[in-house]
RNA sequence: CGGGGUGUGGCGCAGUUGGUAGCGCGCUACGUUCGGGACGUAGAGGCCGCCCGUUCGAGUCGGGUCACCCCGACCA
């Protein structure tokens, strides 16, 4: 492992150094040859694996099933709908051609011109336009719908300035589309999701996250209404951690997907749209990670229990004894590495599973031997204590799921401590530099928000759900508003 | 695309007025260690980003080129 483990970068110093270093020294992902685009390494990818494994449980509970669409679309496809051109044409990788030659002094390789395709091939940015051409052939009756597809995929945006998880070129996601007969069934699963995600994200990831609609300006191109869930970093900033989309009938609209209803009449589909992607790791990092590296939350930890034996030469008293609880902690479903290397020391071992993030950790010595005790670390909190061996499992079990609550609640009086209902402009101004997410009534103009993030960096996140509204005077216009908006700088 | 910076063992760096490459970490082997990032001994590992020039001689000087990083306009 060539790994420098030492020296991690204070928050307090240097946020974004301090997420890029943990991103590396903690073995989730690292530089690729192609700009842009990182390497998973398998610490990081057990990860994803997780969230997967519980998303599309989720997804399935709700009726939805897997399906794979191709990384290529043709070009013409999308100049079908205005605005999903407009969106997405900026960050497109396109194929042109097909085929490489040897150089004429035979050093290298170049394209063969020869081989230019005769419709260019743009790679997947998302796949809404080759799904509902696709769907054109799907559906035809009122019976075939809905149709609610998933497809865990990559796609790729080319990005000016990329960060390791949090905005790379190619990415991984899963992309759900419904087609539906009427408006109000697509309008309601598109809630629903962003409610799936909502759910996962505090549940399971411990993220606190914030419900609401996306203005018109960074809503989704090409959809009606875009839901989003918004967590808060450590540094203040806000993350969109999922969408959700109603598109209304614009890709019906644009690919001609029709269906015949109970009266005979041809009628065109609704649609939804949804994704979250490895995003979120970067949220699970910038949310719950310390100055001595990860926090995970147990539920989406690669590894929920690390044991550590503590002996001289000979060790096969420990090894059993260890060998026994490790085999009993995986026998009820958690995840245990017993790790009695013998080329690193103990201390050594201590900061490196520290620096994972692993929830708990267990040591025994020679002493606790004798004592017939164990020792037992929470990550959270790094509090250690010394407890008797009988009934290990339990304790261990138990504080998984106080780690979990823990950590969310950590999570959760941060966000609070740092969400300000604020009605004078000048104050906004100076005080959302540092971070937090601000409540202001808006006029709802596309004016107002220009002016707030020309001036501050600082864009309207949403207009948050479960948030009593009230009438006011929106702080830059003066003109009247009908309710408060969320706003905060982003990621 | 503007502005700034960096390219030297796997990683982080040093390299004087040009003289043929060094340090720390890591790695390999053996031994001693092991209750918070061990130590000793012996090793392995480098077209000094690439090309052209100046020179007896270039990591070092000049020109070009490529790549990457940071800061600004776009974004899940």
């Amino acid at each position: 492992m060539a790994t420098e483990l030492k020296d991690l970068t204070k928050r307090a110093d240097d946020y974004s150094r301090w997420y890029n270093e943990l991103v590396v020294k903690a073995d989730l992902a690292e530089q690729s040859a192609v700009r842009g685009c990182m390497v998973i390494k398998p610490y990081g990818y057990a990860i994803w694996e997780k969230m997967q494994h519980e998303l599309d449980a989720m997804f399935k509970k709700t009726g939805v099933r897997n399906a794979y669409f191709p990384l290529l679309i043709p070009k013409s496809f999308f100049s079908r709908e205005a605005e999903h051109v407009e969106g997405f044409a900026k960050e497109a990788a396109v194929v042109t051609h097909y085929r490489l030659r040897a150089t004429a002094d035979k050093t290298a390789v170049e394209v063969d011109p020869t081989a230019k395709l005769e419709e260019e091939l743009i790679i997947r940015p998302t796949s809404e336009t080759i799904i509902w051409n696709t769907y054109k052939g799907w559906i035809h009756s009122w019976r075939d719908l809905p149709i609610l597809c998933n497809q865990w995929c990559n796609v790729m945006r080319w990005e000016m300035r990329t960060r390791p998880f949090l905005r790379t070129s190619e990415f991984l996601w899963q992309e759900g589309h419904t087609a539906h007969a009427t408006a109000e069934e697509a309008e309601a699963r598109t809630q629903q999701m962003i409610k799936v995600y909502a759910d996962f994200a505090e549940r399971f990831l411990a993220l606190p996250v914030m419900q609401g609609v996306k203005s018109e300006t960074e809503r989704f191109a090409g959809a009606l209404n875009t839901y989003t869930i918004e967590a808060m970093m450590q540094d203040g900033k806000a993350l969109q951690a999922g969408t959700s989309h109603f598109l209304g009938q614009n890709f019906a609209k644009a690919f001609d997907v029709t269906y015949l209803d109970k009266e005979n009449k041809p009628q065109y589909v609704w649609a939804s749209s949804w994704g979250v992607s490895t995003r979120l790791i970067g949220a699970l990092i910038m949310t719950h990670s310390d100055d001595n590296g990860l926090v995970l939350p147990p539920k989406v930890a690669p590894l929920q229990v690390v044991i550590i034996p503590i002996g001289g030469k000979d060790m096969s008293k420990l090894d059993e004894k260890l060998g026994a609880i490790a085999a009993n902690l995986e026998k009820k479903g958690i995840s245990v590495k017993y790790d009695n290397a013998d080329n690193k020391r103990p201390g050594f071992k201590f900061a490196d599973y520290e620096l994972k993030g692993v929830p708990v950790r267990l040591v025994m010595g020679n002493r606790d031997l004798e004592n017939g005790t164990v020792e037992i670390m929470r990550r959270d909190t790094l509090e250690k204590e010394t407890v008797p061996m009988e009934g290990i499992e339990e304790r261990v079990e138990k504080l998984l799921d106080d780690i979990q609550a823990n950590i969310y609640n950590k999570a959760k009086s941060f966000r609070d401590a740092h969400v300000y209902e604020c009605d004078n402009y000048e104050e906004f101004k100076t005080r959302v530099a540092d971070g937090g997410f601000f409540l202001c009534h808006w006029d709802g103009t596309a004016e107002t928000e220009a002016q707030i993030k020309a001036d501050t960096q600082a864009t309207i996140r949403c207009v948050p759900f479960d948030f009593e509204q009230t009438e006011g005077v929106d702080m830059v216009s003066g003109k009247p508003a009908k309710y408060r908006v969320l706003i905060a700088r982003s990621y």
